[in-house]
DNA sequence: TTTAGGCATTGATACAAATCAATGCCGAGG
DNA sequence: CCTCGGCATTGATTTGTATCAATGCCTAAA
């Protein structure tokens, strides 16, 4: 493997500009709990003096790859805004784990145990470095309940998280090991012809686990792809051939979909 | 199979009951739409003025077991409120099927669908017949972004539909085959103790694709649960020795605990 | 009454993917 | 510099579950 370069470095770099697009006043990264509320696209709508009073109520943290935000089975005492990073989520049987959903910011982290007080259902592990808004969950649930506009992007927030969800399951359940690291890579190449090639945007581990499988197996699957016209070395997708590929998998809209948060506007009766 | 019943009228019947109880105004079945709104418990909270807006644009329908309600890749144009009987919610390509979800009133249909103005990502059909509400899509996001109290319940909706969506998936990728039957029918068994029976709620085959596996499976696994406690003859469930089984298999709240819709009130600021 | 079709059961077999195991590679830390 | 630990690869093997196929049962229609 020859085209290895410092992962975790190129990617944070990556990120950080990532994280600068989504922000609304993004010549600066926030510092404040306040200016972090103010980044996601999803809340814009929402009135100031509510984030404010959000803000009041609220911490920003930044935390490292690996660390655990909250463990399956707690009952939440924050609501967590993911401003920037991503997330896995998942479920746990003592030492078993099975990764649920992925969360990238801007985002929050399974709004619905928060809404319901209910405990999380899930293990929430930060991927790669995360900054967080941690909203105690009281002063959430108040806002949501006294602002309609918040409870609008909430609302949309949690629909969109439940497509994703949707989506997920279907990806695992009507298409096989192969066919889901083929259309994972048809999609990472998506609008490049042949001849480009692109970098795996994580590493192969949470790929497979993404994916539904094991290391074993997404690193044996890999080779295959080769007739199909799609080469991976080390962590570089080779398109050989892009539409050899499209011919054998089919990107699905209704699976493969990107869909964004986007939240309705208040109206007035 | 000697224990064998005319299974459709025999549910049906429990059905009605069943749906008596939901009902707030339970001494009449609804016959408009206005009235099929006042039944489920989780929109009493809202403005009658809403629900008299929402029923404007609105019918009631009745459908029998096996309609399709609405298709993959279909853009919903009405909302659909289950008022009673359940609903099926799967994921297709081309012949394959696969449940994600069963539906039981009283509740949406894919509410994140028909906020988002996005197409379906699962066809839905129905198990029992079903008596639905259908809402003008339009008026349903128009109510939704003008009433913030309806705007709270459905996000109580979703945010509970969401979490049944992790616990399925949880049952799915981290319990055997052998597990999922097993705690399925101890969860029938709730509170019983030893020698009692219940009957299965729904056909096997029905069972089998909630439970994520083929009928074959489901079929060859019931013998072996006898080891445990647990004795399936035609549709009828017998607890020879329930302590045997609650030992064997570890029903989890996480997984398979039943979360009721429960609104947020609205506060004025 | 006969017949046809759906559901359930049972057996034989196939197969995809997991598991177990060994090795190589690279980067971090002593 | 060496060494240790995580990740990736590759091979051998297992195993859980699906698939294919045949039969029986019950119900509903002819």
């Amino acid at each position: 493997m020859r085209h290895r370069e410092p992962t975790s470095k190129t990617r944070n770099a990556k990120l950080m500009s990532a994280e600068l697009q989504t922000g609304i006043n993004s010549n600066l990264i926030a510092a404040t709990p306040r200016e972090a509320l103010a980044e996601p696209g999803w809340l814009r709508s929402v009135p100031p003096a509510t984030l404010d009073m959000l803000a009041k109520h609220a911490v920003l943290h930044r935390m490292p790859a690996g660390s655990t935000l909250f463990e399956q089975a707690e009952t939440p005492s924050f609501a967590l805004l993911l401003v920037a990073g991503r997330v896995e989520l998942l479920g746990v049987r003592s030492t078993e784990e099975t990764l649920v959903e992925i969360v990238e910011a801007p985002d929050l982290l399974l709004p619905a145990a928060v809404l319901s007080g209910q405990p999380y259902l899930l293990r929430a592990r930060v991927l790669d470095e995360v900054r967080i808004v941690m909203i105690q969950a009281e002063a959430f649930r108040d806002a949501v309940t006294s602002d309609h506009a918040l409870c609008l992007a909430v609302l949309a927030c949690q629909a969109t998280q439940f497509r994703r969800q949707t989506m997920h399951a279907k990806n695992l359940h009507l298409r096989s090991a192969e066919e889901r690291v083929g259309c994972y890579l048809l999609k990472l190449l998506e609008g490049r012809t042949t001849n480009t090639s692109v970098r795996l945007p994580i590493e192969k581990r949470l790929i497979a686990s993404q994916l539904g499988m094991t290391r074993e197996t997404f690193s044996r699957t890999l080779p295959v792809m080769i007739r199909h016209g799609l080469r991976v070395e080390g962590d570089v997708v080779h398109a050989d051939d892009i539409s050899a590929a499209r011919l054998r998998f089919h990107l699905d809209p209704l699976v493969d979909g990107n869909e964004p948060i986007i939240p309705l506007q208040v109206k007035g009766k």
